[in-house]
DNA sequence: CTGAAAGCGCTTACAG
DNA sequence: CTGAAAGCGCTTACAG
């Protein structure tokens, strides 16, 4: 059914009715309210398109994904934040899969152009991102979930890594650990510098040198958790201690230390980084594990609000964030053996 | 930059050169790729809403996400598969997220009635689902993962639920094994049910009873698995073997049976059902895990080129499938210990 | 407070 | 092989 058949129905102009259902205030009370009944009633919707066409608006917010490693379970808690948050405003997700960063560009040049999104969410930023210069001359509004060191005023929303690895690794060298191992992600990703950073400032303070043979990259995976720890126990000067990057690396890690013949607490101490999945929790971990903890779905939700902000004329500069970091002490962080 | 502008640069008028990028025959061979030499340079697009409106395609899927517990990592790599096969056919996915089943079900009247999407990719099902019907009645297409014993015919892909866990369960009762718990998904999926079944046919088949306190039910979580398990080995008689119904839940039933001061594939037998999840794979467990094995991320690809069909004209009726799944024998299944 | 009509940017029968 | 024009279903200045 169309505005002219439900219109027809009403025995109202489609004028009228059309303003009736977008909350103009020049309608009557009462016509309000009975066009909004039958609308109910009816199931009148307007059609996306027709109102596409005539608004320019088009309640979809867009976000890219490269096709395999991407979509992993970091990628669904931060869906799950965004969407609830986004379907409360009647605002679907475009989601769209690429296979490079390539085609990913190209992407947002055809979303642009035909019109398919009114924003974009932009997320694993580089420290130097051609997106954001891209995004910015296509003139598609966007948030980005992180940071980037590309000039240029935009929303971001990231949270604070450097501090997040700095405390845990302070705890560590607290504890007097000396040798840490880092389980960081991809070199060049602003968050895998800020991280590194802030285990370098922590090390720093306590003039301990930074082991390159400690410094381990690569994806946020159990698989990838436990090859780093594999490589790291193989060495001569073994670490005690080791931050995980994310739950995940730090569910490897721990097999790997494992399998090893020792024990997460007791011979080598462990901190992760710990998004929040409701579906593996530290607590419930053996050792419970120390965290520093920041959750995604929070920050996915959050991104929802501001990319909404920004789309009502929210200046972009009044929409970053920067959020702190918890550490959780738990039972897998002492100080090393013997 | 709009048809018209875009086809006055090329002194051609609207009618040629949207026949041009749209492939029909009747252009000139000279003309038509002076036009997609133009559209590529210029980087010209239809804008989606008119060519909505105008045509009643909008070129794209949805599907529909309870914002909660919806969006698990299996949810991730059914996503990278869909996702990837309908990026080729330029074809985008529409993600609702709802917070109940009504709202799923009101969700899908609204993408109707506003025509926001070509067709729905249907998750999930119950063994009697309202969804089926309700779809049908909106004459929205739609292909179904997984089955129901709803009537009516339209298309879907399942894995063979049944003998996946028929053939785990043999294996178990051969090996010797006659208390075997089933860590198995919430009651009234279909999923749920045909695995019960397979389970119940195993064990009648060596005229063994189904034991209620060695049926669990929940979410496939490692939190879940770990939980179930332990109530199982509380028991006075517990079991031998265990089925886990997904990579997760086998997890944390391994924590589970570890923290008993047992071992994997020596006192407790263990078979999980794998979705092949990249980053979590039965190969680097210890033990290595005995799995059933389907990909979902395959299932997503396919599901996406038969909802592509589907929207060709393929009859529903001949759009159904239903995948055989494999039995990976690997270290983590014994005959009971003595 | 309400309505007739132009316009958003396409596609596609119809005419040539 | 090409084009002028109607039509898809809305919104919104403009007029009353």
């Amino acid at each position: 059914m169309n505005l002219k058949e439900f219109a027809g129905r009403l025995g109202l102009s489609q004028t009228t009715v059309s303003r009736a259902l977008s909350g103009y205030p020049e309608v009557k009370k009462a016509t309000r309210e009975r066009v909004l009944k039958a609308a109910a009633e009816l199931g009148y919707r307007p059609n996306t398109s027709a109102l596409g066409l005539a608004t320019g608006r088009v309640g979809t917010i867009g976000i890219v994904f490269r096709g395999g490693g991407d979509f992993g379970p970091h990628t669904s808690e931060f869906m799950g934040g965004l969407g609830s948050r986004l379907q409360q405003a009647d605002v679907d997700i475009l989601l769209s899969t690429v296979d490079s960063r390539e085609a990913e560009l190209a992407t947002y040049r055809r979303l642009a152009a035909s019109k398919r999104v009114d924003a974009v969410i932009l997320h694993s930023p580089a420290v130097d991102d051609p997106r954001i210069a891209l995004l910015t001359d296509l003139r598609l509004p966007f948030v980005l979930h992180g940071r980037t060191e590309t000039a240029g005023n935009f929303a971001f929303l990231d949270i604070d890594n450097y501090g997040a690895i700095r405390q845990a690794t302070d705890l560590l060298t607290a504890l007097g650990h000396r040798r840490i191992a880092l389980v960081n992600g991809h070199r060049g990703y602003t968050f895998t510098e800020h991280r590194q950073d802030g285990y370098a400032a922590a090390l720093g303070a306590r003039g301990i040198g930074i082991d390159p043979n400690l410094l381990g990259n690569g994806d946020f995976t159990d698989e990838m958790g436990f090859r780093l720890m594999q490589g790291f126990l193989a060495q001569e000067n073994r670490p005690t201690a080791v931050l995980a990057g994310s739950m995940m690396s730090a569910l490897g890690a721990m097999r790997a230390i494992r399998s090893a013949g020792m024990t997460v607490g007791e011979h080598i101490s462990l901190i992760a980084h710990d998004d929040v999945f409701p579906y593996l929790s530290p607590e419930n971990l053996i050792p419970t594990l120390t965290t520093t903890r920041s959750s995604i779905r929070a920050a996915g939700t959050r991104i929802a609000e501001m990319v909404l902000d920004l789309l009502q004329g929210t200046p972009a500069a009044d929409l970053n964030e920067v959020w702190p970091v918890e550490l959780v002490m738990r039972n897998s962080t002492a100080p090393p053996a013997g």
